[in-house]
DNA sequence: ATTGGCCATGGAAACGTTTACATGGTACCT
DNA sequence: AGGTACCATGTAAACGTTTCCATGGCCAAT
C-alpha cells in the first residue's frame, strides 16, 4: 500500500505538507497543493483509516447497534433502517459498523466496549429496551448516541421516532369513527417505549369519545405473532362484544388475523383489525392490513443526520419526529 | 480510555508482557499472567482496535459489500444474509463493516479503496455483476474474498451459493411432471450468474423430456417485478398454449401473478407460476407461490466461515454449495 | 538598511499496539 | 564449578497518520 510518505517523496515535500494539502488546510500554496494532489492520484493514495483514527482518537465510523437481529424475521426493519443510515453516512464519508445485541448470542464484549475499541464517532441504537444491561453506561458515556424509538432522557443524546401516541390515537379514532365502541388493544412489551406510547394514544382516543377504559381489553402480545394469536384466541370467543382489535404491531395483527380465520370470524365484517408499522407483509395479508406506516429508511437517515450534527457540535434539537401515515386497507 | 500502559503499570510489568499475556502467548509465567489479567479486568481494559490493526496491517473486520441495497426492497435478502455473516463473525470476534455499491449513489471511493483503507481481513461480496467496474481489481487484489452467488473463477477466492441449475431443473421437472409442456421461463439479467444457471436448469429439464426449446418462451424480467409484469402481459395473450411460467425470482413471479390477475387468468388452474428464492412475500402471495427456498442466513454464515478459513490459510474447498428446498404451495 | 511579522514548509512527537531483539537469571549438564 | 541453553521479561522500533512547534524566506514598515 502506498502511504503518505510515498506521496511526500513523489511530490518532494514533507509528509506534514501532504497531510495538510489533502485535508484542505489553508496554509498550503496552491502550486504545492496541486503537485501533491497529482502525486496522490498518480500513486492511487488513500489514507489509512486506522492510522488516522489512532491519532485523532476518533474514527469516521458510525456504530449501528440493534437488538433483535435474528434469523427468519418477518420484516425488513433492520434492512430498511440500514439503508437510511447508510445513505446519510456515505454522503459524509462515514462507514457503518454493525453490532447486534442478542440474548442468545453471548458476545464476549458489550456494545460499550465495542464502541470504545473502535473509537466510534457515534452510535445509532435501535430496538433496545431501556432496561438493557449496558444501556445506561452507553448513553452516559462519552460517545454520541442517537436512539431510534427510544426516549432521550438526556440532552446529550438524540432521539428519533414517529409520534407513536398520535399515530395510535389516529388509528383508534378511525375505528371509533366507524362505529366501533368495544375496541381491544394488543400491546407489545412494556419495556419498549413505543409500546407504551401507542397504548397512550389508544387510551386518549377512547377518552376523547368519553368511553370507559376496560383493563380486560388490554391484551399482551409481546410484539410476537404467536403470542398475539394465543392471546386473542382465548379472548375473542369470551368477549363477543369486541368488534375491533388495534395491535401495536403488524406482526401481532397477523397473529390476530390467523386466529380470526380459525375462529371463523370474518375480517373486517365481524372484526376490524388494525396494525402498526406497515411492514412488507401488511399489504399482502388477507385481508390487507389497515395500519400506520412508518418509514424506517427515513428514520435511519434522520438518525444519522442528527448524530452527525451532534458530533459536529451543531446546536440542533435532539429530538426529531418523523412523519407517519395512516393507511386504510381492507382489515379495518 | 485505559491503555495497555495503564495495565502494565498496574501489574508492574512492561507493556510487552501485557500484550503477550493478553494474547495468550506461551512464554508468560502463570503468576504474571494472572496478575495482568486481574489488572486488565480491574481497569476495564479493552485493546484499541485501530492501534492493533495498524501494526498488524490487518483489522479484525469483514467487509460486507452489497449491490442493490436500496429503499423499499421487497425482500429481506440483505438482512437475512447479514444475520448469517454476523453470527459467524461474532463467534470469532470479528466485526462487520458495510459497503453498498449503488449506481445512483456516487461514492467518492470504490470498494477496493474501502477495503484497503480499513485493512479489512476479508470481504464478502453479494449481488454484484461480474461486469462491475471494480470487480476484477477486488478479487485480484490481496484481500481475501468470498462471493455469494457469483462464480469463483480463481482458486484464491471463495464462492458460496445453492446449486441454482439443479434447483431450476427440479422446479421445471415439477411442472413437466404435472403435465405442462409449454413452459415459459422468465430470466433475470444475463450478467448475474444465478440467472444463467437457472436458465441452464430449465433447459436441462426440457431436454430430459425431449422437448424442443423455443426461444420465444424466454422472457426477460430483469429481476424486476414491473418488468416481469410488462413482459408477460404482452406474452400471455399472444401465446395461449403456454400453461406455466417459471420465474428466476419470486419478485418476477409476483409480477406475473399480478398480470395474470389483470388478464383474468386463473392461477394455477389456467397458468402455473413458480418462483425462485422464497422471499417472505412468497408464502403470502395470492395464491401462495410454489418456489425454490434458499436460506440466505445459511449462505451468509457459510460465506463468513469460508472467508475465515481462507484467511487462516486452511486448505479447504473454495466452493460451497448450500442446500435448497423446493416448496410446493398453490401457484403451481 | 535593518527589523518585525507573516506564512509556507519541515521536523518530530504522539496515538496504542505488536514483535524482533536484547538481557539476565535459573537450571541442567559435564 | 563453569558453561550453556532456555525462558521470562524488558527495550525499542515500527505501523501511518495528524499536529504542535521550529525554521527560514519574503515583504513591508520604520
Amino acid at each position: 500500500m502506498t502511504s503518505i510518505k510515498d506521496v511526500a517523496n513523489h511530490a518532494k515535500v514533507s509528509i506534514a505538507t501532504v497531510s495538510r494539502a489533502l485535508n484542505g488546510a489553508s496554509n498550503v500554496t496552491e502550486a504545492t497543493r496541486k503537485r501533491i494532489l497529482a502525486a496522490a492520484k498518480e500513486l492511487n493514495y488513500h489514507p489509512n483509516a486506522m492510522a488516522r483514527s489512532l491519532v485523532e482518537k476518533k474514527s469516521r465510523i458510525f456504530g449501528y447497534i440493534i437488538s433483535g437481529l435474528k434469523k427468519g424475521a418477518k420484516h425488513c426493519i433492520v434492512q430498511d433502517t440500514l439503508v437510511g443510515i447508510y445513505e446519510y453516512a456515505s454522503s459524509i464519508g462515514y462507514e457503518i459498523l454493525m453490532f447486534a445485541v442478542d440474548s442468545n448470542l453471548q458476545r464476549s464484549k458489550s456494545y460499550v466496549d465495542f464502541a470504545n475499541e473502535h473509537a466510534l464517532a457515534g452510535v445509532i441504537i435501535q430496538g433496545l429496551r431501556t432496561d438493557d444491561q449496558y444501556y445506561r453506561e452507553m448513553i452516559d458515556g462519552r460517545i454520541p448516541c442517537v436512539l431510534i424509538d427510544l426516549p432521550a432522557d438526556s440532552s446529550r443524546i438524540g432521539s428519533v421516532s414517529i409520534d407513536n401516541a398520535a399515530a395510535a390515537k389516529e388509528a383508534t379514532l378511525h375505528l371509533l369513527a366507524h362505529g366501533h365502541r368495544n375496541i381491544a388493544f394488543m400491546t407489545g412489551v412494556d419495556e419498549a417505549s413505543v409500546s407504551t406510547e401507542r397504548s397512550l394514544g389508544y387510551l386518549a382516543a377512547l377518552q376523547q369519545f368519553g368511553l370507559a377504559i376496560k383493563p380486560e381489553y388490554l391484551l399482551h402480545g409481546n410484539f410476537s405473532e404467536d403470542d398475539a394469536y394465543t392471546a386473542v384466541k382465548d379472548f375473542l370467543p369470551a368477549s363477543p362484544e369486541v368488534s375491533a382489535v388495534f395491535c401495536a404491531s403488524d406482526l401481532m395483527a397477523l397473529g390476530v388475523l390467523r386466529a380470526a380465520k380459525e375462529l371463523n370470524i370474518k375480517v373486517p365484517q365481524e372484526l376490524a383489525v388494525i396494525g402498526f408499522d406497515d411492514i412488507l407483509l401488511a399489504a399482502y395479508a388477507d385481508p390487507p392490513l389497515t395500519t400506520v406506516h412508518q418509514d424506517f429508511t427515513d428514520l435511519g437517515f434522520e438518525a444519522a443526520r442528527m448524530l452527525y450534527n451532534i458530533i459536529k457540535g451543531q446546536d440542533v434539537p435532539h429530538t426529531r419526529t418523523v412523519p407517519h401515515t395512516f393507511i386504510v386497507r381492507k382489515s379495518g
